[in-house]
DNA sequence: GGCTGCGCACATT
DNA sequence: AATGTGCGCAGCC
């Protein structure tokens, strides 16, 4: 009954604040859905912890601070740090796979994480894998454990009692960017997980002490996603790749599943060139880097579970020749089998992974249309034009290139593997 | 005391 | 340069 009432409840109450130029921060975020509707905060927490999973909402850390913000709204503007969606795609399927039920998981929700995509480049594992830290839970206990010196933060009287998620919004980093603590901040609370997870992340790039490398638009947390990629970001790489043309039990792997899917997406994004604006931020900067990484063969796409992803660029590249192939006529077996990995998945995607999926695609709002409607792999497939255009109640010009760029894509690739098989 | 509106400085692209 | 964000303060209930 909840689940849909909340969001509305929270996306509101974010725009509310926003539109106020107050923080959209937990404890206002709380506060507020509790004096308007009566919620109690714990709820409310998880409530949002929801739908950060689900990318409805994207957990952010700026200027020091966690904000949330309404991913349909954020999508639009910043370009890519944004890959928070991606992440949070991913991470919030693989929760999902492990639990099976759509929003039922509870854990963490960690935001996105700002990774430069630069970085990647250069250190990708590392900067995927430091951020595996803590995720909020972890972060929550080292500061509650370790360092909280003065819990004289803004939160402390505030009716939040959700551990993780205060952890979040403890964070309130005199990393720098502030000069002082402020007036809510708490002077001792020093290295607020966030700064540290941020330190970690990038130990070559900036200097923990550099503000840049702490606070900003950074979308911090979410090393959660992928947590198996993330305790092991070399392993999982070769893991990956190893296991990827055994793929078959691959539904149990949220990031494997992504990544079929991911790649599917990622041809039909670069194909039609998509529309920046439409497309999640990090998608379009995601594809560039993407490319450049590996002379334009590579295409990490932006999937649900981008993590995951990224790290497998390799097989990404194969999987983008194997789908050429398919699209174009055919390649080989290699690329049959692949087809099937990814049919056979679709088949088997979760109201939850479908709308994780629209929403990693850049629509986000539209994902919950799908989400409401109840709408699995099977169902998806089942689609048609005018169910996509006019059943979902959702406005025609994105659910003319949900239908046209995914659905249909999707559909094709499944049944041309049918025929293959 | 709590909520809201908003100027303005800062952050980010 | 343009735009987003949110601190800090004043006003209102």
């Amino acid at each position: 009954m909840s689940e849909s009432k909340y969001r509305e409840w929270i996306l509101d109450t974010i725009d509310s604040l926003r539109s106020r130029k107050a923080r959209p921060d937990l404890e206002r975020i709380c506060r507020m859905v509790r004096r308007r509707h009566g919620s109690e905060p714990d709820r409310t927490c998880a409530e949002l912890e929801k739908l950060i999973q689900e990318q409805t909402v994207l957990k952010v850390n700026y200027k020091g601070s966690i904000s949330y913000r309404n991913a349909a709204k954020v999508q639009r503007r910043s370009r890519k740090k944004y890959d928070v969606t991606l992440t949070m795609a991913a991470r919030r399927s693989a929760v999902e796979e492990a639990s099976h039920s759509d929003l039922s998981n509870g854990d963490s929700a960690l935001g996105p994480v700002d990774q430069d995509e630069e970085d990647l480049e250069a250190d990708t594992s590392v900067a995927m894998d430091t951020d595996s830290n803590a995720d909020e839970e972890g972060a929550d206990e080292s500061r509650d454990g370790q360092d909280r010196p003065s819990p004289g933060r803004t939160f402390e009287d505030a009716p939040v009692r959700c551990a993780s998620v205060r952890a979040v919004s403890a964070p309130c980093s005199p990393s720098g960017t502030r000069p002082g603590p402020g007036p809510g901040c708490s002077p001792g609370s020093g290295l607020d997980c966030v700064s540290l997870q941020r330190a970690a992340e990038r130990p070559s790039s900036l200097p923990p002490s550099s503000p840049r490398a702490l606070t900003h638009n950074d979308w911090a947390y979410d090393s959660a996603v992928c947590p198996v990629e993330r305790q092991n970001p070399g392993m999982q790489r070769d893991k990956a790749a190893a296991t990827k043309p055994t793929v078959h039990s691959v539904t149990t792997s949220p990031c494997a599943l992504k990544n079929n899917v991911k790649k599917e997406v990622g041809d039909k994004l670069e194909d039609s060139s998509l529309s920046s604006d439409q497309l999640v931020p990090d998608y379009g900067a995601r594809l560039e880097e993407t490319k450049n990484i590996s002379d334009g063969r590579t295409q990490a796409l932006p999937l649900p579970s981008d993590n995951c992803t990224f790290k497998k660029k390799i097989d990404m590249s194969s999987f983008t020749e194997a789908e050429d192939g398919m699209l174009n006529g055919g390649k080989g077996d290699e690329v049959s089998m692949k087809k099937e990995n990814m049919s056979q998945n679709l088949l088997q995607w979760t109201v939850a992974d479908v709308a994780s999926y629209f929403s990693a695609a850049g629509f986000p709002e539209q994902a919950v249309a799908f989400r409401t409607q109840e709408i699995d792999g099977k169902s998806l497939l089942l689609m048609q034009r005018s169910d996509v255009l006019t059943g979902l109640s959702i406005r025609l010009g994105p659910a003319l290139k949900i239908y046209e760029r995914h659905i249909k894509v999707l559909q094709r690739t499944h049944f041309l593997e049918y025929e293959d098989l």
